[in-house]
DNA sequence: TTCTCTTGCTACAGATATTGTAGCAATACG
DNA sequence: CGTATTGCTACAATATCTGTAGCAAGAGAA
């Protein structure tokens, strides 16, 4: 079954994007994805799903195929798998993310 | 003892609060649910379901419930859900991310 | 009371998405 | 030739999600 792919991204129908991106980021690994990729060298597939808990090459082709696809994340021959600009632009607004995390594993 | 019910957030173990937030905002509609109460107003389970593109009660339900297990959502009696003081904090890391979907969008 | 309406929430079956194992072709060394 | 690596895929077993239906409890109204 070949080459008729659903949208990549869910959502997009509402022309909104952030809709569009929270649906893209809200998938199985990928916020993961683009957490591990965070420094600035190229890890490949197989270092990268070592990183992600040894997640399934299945769906972990999927998502970075989705990822670069949405111009997040590209594949360096020889080198491997990098976030872009635009990847490292959305890291960036992880970063708060990593401190509050730390503030809500002490809650309660 | 309830019999051990899994683990409200994968990836805990790992004892690195970030993995096991990314692992909870990485579930279907999680991160949408978070924007959709960004407003100061709370909002009932089925205005919330209607904001987010009917999404089917079941997952609805389960979602809320470990959005709020982990203290980012409260259900105000006779006036519903919204989010608790961490939840918008948590909220807040979420601006940068619309202005960097506008940019996103653009791409290309 | 009963009749409606709403709330939060659940059952259930069919449809998707994910996992785990295995393996492919291409490339690079010896 | 072998033996590695790379990115990537097939396939079946699971887990998760969807869509429809419906529950019990509470609030008014009659």
């Amino acid at each position: 079954m070949p080459a008729m792919k659903k949208s990549a991204v869910r959502g997009s129908r509402t022309g909104r994007p952030i809709m569009a991106l929270l649906d893209l980021l809200g998938r199985r690994w990928t916020l993961r994805i683009i957490w591990e990729l965070r420094e600035d060298h190229a890890l490949t597939s197989r270092a990268l799903r070592t990183a992600c808990d040894e997640a399934s090459p299945t769906i972990m082709q999927a998502r970075l195929s989705e990822l670069r696809e949405a111009g997040l994340v590209e594949l360096v021959a020889g080198d491997g798998y990098r976030l872009t600009t635009l990847g490292r632009e959305l890291f960036e607004t992880f970063v708060p993310l990593h401190r509050f995390a730390e503030r809500w594993a002490k809650r309660g």
